[in-house]
DNA sequence: CAGGATCCTAATCGATACTG
DNA sequence: CAGTATCGATTAGGATCCTG
């Protein structure tokens, strides 16, 4: 017999909003989408030159999830040949400070703690 | 010819600090285990009943994950059957403003939005 | 109780080619 | 230019069994 379980002191989160948030930030791309669309409108062409190493399919898909979710807008220009801009949109901006949060942490890893793995950015 | 593409607004985070801090939160549950080690130190099987959905193995696989980034420190108790004890360290504690900061903008989601997969808590 | 080994499924991504 | 379709590689995760 081993020792008792002990309560947790943390409540978990209700209605499970930790694990809410991080499906919007799931994935390689997703934050940086968001991060570089926090300086206004942006087309899909520019995006994909902000994050050069995304595939145009994978852009494609997160665009069309965080669109899906409210977080951003897009809206198809006039021009020839036609173009489409994506834009934060007001529930989209709360999610930068959030980024913020996680880009003050990630200034203070240790480079050789990093994953051998190809950085997202 | 369609339109020139804009300079981006935003400098792209330096040496990646968001998709390194992201690394370590990236997978469903690695945001969990941090957020019920938050109310201190927390045995394996205190965890897994934290966190009823995770595998044994997964849990062991992030919990070894974030040691070996310095997140959590890992202490074997001297008990019969052996326990191990896990503790977020001084690093690991910078996360947890991240985390408020994710769980804030989460609690703001429409919930009808959200994904139709399995919740990761 | 803690957690490694094995096997399998599902999700994610990149590359390439193609359409309106 | 702004995407979509298809394919194959990589990876996270679950289930089960097993050991110290």
């Amino acid at each position: 017999m081993g020792l008792p379980l002990r309560k947790s002191k943390v409540l978990p989160p209700p209605q499970c909003p930790l694990s809410m948030c991080m499906d919007l930030l799931r994935g390689a791309w997703a934050p940086n989408v968001i991060w570089y669309l926090r300086g206004g409108a942006r087309r899909f062409g520019e995006l994909r030159h902000d994050i050069p190493r995304i595939s145009a399919r994978v852009l494609s898909q997160r665009l069309r999830e965080l669109e899906a979710r409210g977080m951003i807008m897009r809206r198809l220009l006039d021009t020839s040949p036609p173009s489409a801009e994506y834009e934060l949109t007001e529930l989209g901006h709360e999610l930068l400070p959030a980024l913020d949060a996680i880009v003050k942490v990630g200034t203070k890893l240790r480079h050789d703690a990093a994953p051998k793995r190809r950085l997202a950015a």
